[in-house]
DNA sequence: TGTGCCTGCCC
DNA sequence: ATTCTGC
DNA sequence: GCAGAATGGGCAGGCACA
């Protein structure tokens, strides 16, 4: 029997993972940690790395993020919750602070299993209080930490380590630890595809060798890693990747479900991320029960709510308050859906994982007719751009945000996003995007790689009758490191005590500037924001915003009364409204 | 009982 | 979701 | 090109608190 390993020891191996960059090296720390810790301290370490205390698929959730966390933070050491937060502001990383603020001491008394179980007790906390509990035992916990502990324990609970270890390379790590080289890392990942669950995978693993894990098969009530589609800037490009027929299909703008049905019946339906959803969606449920009458199958398509009047689909928005569990049967006549299937991973007792897609199709097309809120999703087989074009621009036409090309001799690569799906959307073209001038009103400090500059910025559309700037999203995405390294000093000029009088936003900034700056933006599309304040007294039930902002370019040319305008905004969303 | 903050999870 | 970056 | 780590809008649910 192995003595439990002291939660000092991972946080050991963790510092040196930080001050490593090297794959290789990394790989090779893992490694070694992990040839010398149990089955079940291995299934602990994974799920820690994660920051969760279990599969998602259980659905069990630690309800303490950054501001509890800082509470508890402060409430372990006696520091004003002031400071930490101050603290935090200035490094950009509570772990950091946690290893600043706590008082030396050794540490050591902890073991794994001890930090985990303290977690689990955290996560099960609920009901009245809950909060203040969950604080208090994070509380306890850090108290008992050295510094070092106490700075990974806090980003565990976060779930942001910042190791250059996630999941991929834990697996390699595994692999090297259990047969000396990384190359069996795929059966891991293949196991790991097929469980969803990084701590089985780590116990069996460990428990019964790799090799043991060669022929796991999909079962009934346990998600497959979703397969997920790289992307292409032009219809063009996808020739590259997939010179022969692809099939070209609808892109929904909903939800993604994979279902499961067993032979007896029952039912289950998972998210992209594993979360069991099935009560979301009585009627789909239903569907499937009347379509499948008794074979068991695993099967994946997306949920898109549909108009009731007149059957077309309606957008991301509308789904998303069908995300409940107060309330469904109100909703399911209120917001009625459609769920297009376009794969099928597991049929009659076979695992279709390995069986080219289309095969995977045809099987589709023979076993489920359209329904009742059931229907296979629209594709074509084509190897001619010029089809894609159009078939993209009538998918567009009826409601969709694009397509998704397929290789019709590919396997399911489970939980990978390769070349063998590629998706296309209006946005990634940038003759076909929209863009924004729009001009930086405050700023939101970074965290973590941007701690010390902006993580994002608050931008605003102008109004020339109100001479106001309305705020109409943040953008964090599009900048490089090096832009991002200047900003802080772009935009010091322009700094301001408090928010300028002229701009209309209910967004929080860290920093507020003078509208000055202009920077060109490009998104999806609209959507209609609780915060955001652009046209928000035409719209009555709230103001636009951008959904996928992204950073494109800095427009020094243009002044702040150049910027795109409240007006131009309103109209393309009254234009392109269905 | 109503409201607002916080969190987790969809995209 | 999108984007950037080091390996 | 992979894997990881930054970042967005916005919804419902749970809890704290007035």
């Amino acid at each position: 029997m192995k003595p439990a390993t002291k939660f000092k020891e991972l946080v050991a191996v963790f510092e040196q993972l930080e001050a490593t960059a090297s794959n290789l090296k990394i790989m090779d720390l893992l490694a070694d940690f992990f040839s010398h810790i149990t089955p079940e301290e291995a299934r602990l370490t994974a799920y820690l790395l994660r920051g969760k205390v279990a599969p998602d698929y259980e659905g069990l959730e630690l309800g303490l993020a950054k501001k509890l966390v800082m509470r508890s933070l402060a409430q372990a050491w006696g520091t004003p919750l002031k400071e930490v937060e101050n603290r935090f502001q200035k490094t950009g990383d509570l772990g950091d602070v946690a290893a600043r603020i706590a008082p030396q001491r050794e540490g050591g008394e902890l073991s794994i299993q001890e930090v985990f179980a303290e977690l689990q007790t955290i996560a099960r906390a609920s009901g009245a209080r809950s909060q203040e509990v969950k604080i208090q035992i994070l509380a306890a916990l850090l108290s008992r930490c050295s510094p070092q502990e106490a700075k990974y324990v806090t980003r565990i609970v976060l779930g942001t380590l910042r190791l250059g270890v996630a999941e991929m390379t834990f697996l390699y790590g595994l692999s090297k630890a259990l047969t000396g080289t990384k190359e069996k890392k795929a059966i891991l990942e293949n196991a790991f595809n097929v469980l969803s669950d990084l701590g089985e995978v780590a116990y069996q693993a460990v428990k019964k060798g790799v090799e043991a894990l060669q022929e796991v098969q999909p079962v009934i009530g346990i998600p497959i890693r979703m397969m997920l589609a790289q992307r292409v800037k032009d219809l063009e490009e996808v020739k590259k990747h997939l010179p022969g027929q692809v099939i070209v299909e609808y892109k929904y703008d909903g939800e993604r479900i994979q279902a499961h049905i067993s032979k007896q019946g029952e039912i289950t339906l998972y998210s992209r991320r594993h979360e069991k959803i099935t009560h979301q969606f009585p009627d789909i449920v239903a569907a499937l029960g009347r379509a499948l009458q008794g074979k068991e199958a695993i099967i994946e398509g997306e949920v898109v709510a549909i108009d009731p009047q007149i059957g077309k689909l309606q957008n991301f928005q509308i789904l998303m308050t069908r995300r409940r569990k107060h309330g469904v049967e109100e909703y399911v006549r209120k917001v009625p859906v459609k769920y297009f299937i376009f794969d099928i991973l597991y049929f009659e007792g076979k695992s279709l994982l390995k069986t080219p897609l289309s095969q995977r199709k045809e099987v589709l097309t023979r076993h489920f007719p359209d329904s009742d809120g059931l229907t296979l999703a629209k594709y074509i087989m084509t190897g001619d751009v010029e089809e894609m074009e159009g078939f993209f621009a009538e998918a567009i036409e009826q409601g969709g945000e694009g397509v998704v090309l397929k290789d019709v001799t590919s396997i399911y690569e489970a939980g990978t996003r390769g070349w063998k799906w590629i998706k296309f959307k209006k946005d990634y073209r940038r003759e076909l995007a929209d863009t924004f001038d729009l001009v930086v009103v405050g700023g939101i400090y970074g965290t973590g790689r941007r701690a010390g500059t902006y993580g994002s910025l608050l931008v605003a559309a102008f109004n020339p009758e109100t001479n106001k700037y309305y705020s109409f999203t943040k953008v964090g995405a599009g900048f490089t490191d090096q832009e991002l390294a200047r900003l802080p000093d772009r935009l010091a000029k322009y700094n301001l005590p408090e928010k300028y009088r002229l701009v209309e936003t209910q967004i929080e900034a860290d920093v507020w500037f003078e509208p000055a700056l202009v920077m060109e933006i490009t998104g999806a599309e609209l959507t209609i924001s609780p915060v955001h304040t652009v046209a928000k007294e035409e719209l009555k039930k709230g103001g636009l915003a951008l959904r996928f902002p992204r950073f494109l370019r800095w427009r020094d040319d243009k002044s702040p009364e150049q910027a795109t305008t409240v007006q131009e905004i309103y109209e393309l969303y009254t234009s392109i409204r269905r």
